[in-house]
DNA sequence: GTCTATACACGGATAGAC
DNA sequence: GTCTATCCGTGTATAGAC
């Protein structure tokens, strides 16, 4: 009501940066202009400095917006089992990502175009997910119901295989997410069990 | 001896490429420029179009010769058993990516810079190798040695699983090649067997 | 085969009018 | 808040001298 004529911050700033990312996940940071995001969102180059200080702000950001909302949703429950608690992250992890596939290539494929500084920060954040799972393994572990040589390979190793879904699977492709979800189950369930 | 004065054709060629190669792998295809590789080779940007017809044949000649290296050393013998099969392939799939970080760097990460002829050679030898893995899971299930409920998903998950080892492993770290290889191929045996 | 010089397009970012 | 216009650097690729 009080909002000046012709003043869009609160729509034009999210479509820039779902402009950003639709382009970015498509063609690569670097091969992507101010001039095409501009021309994605309808407008002029020069607006978009209206809703970041430059480019690498909003890489930046969408990267950390990601990774924070990984974190955010992780399921945690120590009181569960730690059979239970590694199915329901094999379960998270796969539906996440695959809900999420730009963000997921961006988080991958442009960690190198950040600067030294958001890097550190991004590189960070993916740290303490894995060690959300780690923890997992550590306590099958310690109950005895894993039977794991070295944790912190087995960790990488699975988040590997379960981010790989997302080279390759679609939806309304061959197979359901349920279906994907119960075979990668099947699998880590074998690889870290006795 | 009939050499002309000043023709390193021979030297300078494969400088090139080995100039592109560390460079893309580094910064990345877009964000390198033709004078930064002639530079890391020591010559002028103008001499680099002697060896390539353009930037985009350096890409696509780095990525073709790695598929095809990686195909021509691909261990294949049928008279060995399934496991055997598998074990060979987990061991090797380590070891030549292991030995190769920026060419596989480069094969994962530069696939949407390439042309889209280019690209459809490219994708039709990482099929081919990931065919090659299927056939042994096949065999494997035929047999009753594997128990896997859809070797195609098996065989991406695997590939993935195995190649996401280059994010982490570097020579003199804490783990041996060997000890990296007896990790997976645990894992990958348990996985896949019933 | 390599050099210098250059054509020509496009990049990020900013200034100032409206 | 958006526009037009522009600064200035850098990009790929080529031409012609040596």
């Amino acid at each position: 009501m009080a909002r000046t004529t012709g003043s869009h911050s609160d729509i034009t700033g999210p479509r820039v940066r779902a402009a950003a990312l639709r382009l970015f996940a498509r063609g690569g940071y670097a091969a992507v202009s101010m001039r095409a995001i501009a021309a994605e969102v309808g407008v002029q180059a020069g607006a978009l400095y209206n809703y970041t200080p430059d480019k690498q702000s909003l890489l930046f950001d969408l990267m950390q917006a990601h990774m924070t909302d990984l974190l955010a949703e992780t399921p945690q429950d120590p009181s569960r089992s730690a059979l239970q608690q590694l199915q329901d992250f094999v379960a998270f992890h796969i539906r996440f990502h695959a809900d999420r596939p730009d963000e997921v290539f961006i988080a991958y494929m442009e960690l190198r175009n950040l600067t030294e500084e958001n890097f550190a920060v991004i590189e960070r954040l993916r740290r303490d997910y894995e060690d959300r799972l780690e923890t997992i393994l550590r306590a099958g572990v310690a109950s005895g119901d894993f039977s794991v040589a070295d944790t912190k390979i087995v960790t990488l190793a699975i988040i590997a295989m379960l981010t790989g879904v997302n080279t390759w699977y679609r939806p309304g492709g061959r197979l359901s997410l349920d279906e994907v979800v119960a075979q990668y189950w099947d699998m880590v369930r074998k690889a870290v069990t006795a």
